[in-house]
DNA sequence: ACAATAGGCAACCAAAGAGTTGCATGTCAA
DNA sequence: TTGACATGCAACTCTTTGGTTGCCTATTGT
């Protein structure tokens, strides 16, 4: 495994950051300042943690004048993935995640 | 997501814990003693990492005498794919991911 | 039966991590 | 050009956590 898997995991390991996740992943290409609307904590932390994020390259940043864009890259995400499902368990796992997605309704953390 | 997500990724988070998956997914079904073996850390050490690991519902154990067996369980590592990786993407990323493992040699973690 | 084997529990320590406050820099708009 | 806005940097605190040592319990095989 490539040496930056640690920054990855690490990354994933903490609620808020995953929190930022989320939110990229329902609207891509947020600034800072959006990003921290609605959070219980300071500008500054939100900073550490997208500071952490873009070290494991699960996010991706472009400057538009005074603003940073934030993007989600899913690369990282689907390298865990690959690493510990095997070939033939994929389709059993993709059925019953399905199955459950159905069954659940949201609960999230 | 259900609640225990926070356990899997924190259990995730330490690279001694993935290499304990890693071992069992290599190999199922190993005793606390034989996952020990050529490890750089007392064996008291290694059952707290795996304290943690079946917290998280990542290795379940089943007793067999004075041993305990450990068993890697793929499901929770699905439900992190599943979190973050569009249905449109998985072609892609699966692609991707076949083409890097053909160029790349192992220089694992 | 009893020594060796397989594992569990608790207290302790040092390092990493999440969050804060305060100040600095750079860009836009009037 | 200058004030307001968007973000960055640094020092400090408190909690979490990975690891250790020491001792206890249970199962096995001779």
């Amino acid at each position: 495994m490539p040496r930056h898997v640690d920054k990855v995991f690490k990354a994933l390991a903490d609620p808020s950051r995953r929190e930022l996740l989320d939110r990229l992943h329902a609207n891509n290409g947020q600034t800072l300042g959006e990003l921290c609307e609605g959070l219980h904590m300071t500008r500054q932390a939100v900073t550490k943690h997208l500071v952490l994020l873009e070290a494991a390259t699960l996010v991706v940043t472009v400057w538009r004048g005074r603003e940073k864009l934030h993007y989600l890259n899913p690369v990282p995400i689907s390298e865990i993935y690959e690493r510990w499902i095997g070939k033939f368990e994929r389709h059993r796992l993709r059925a019953l995640h399905q199955l459950k997605k159905g069954l659940e309704e949201n609960s999230y953390d």
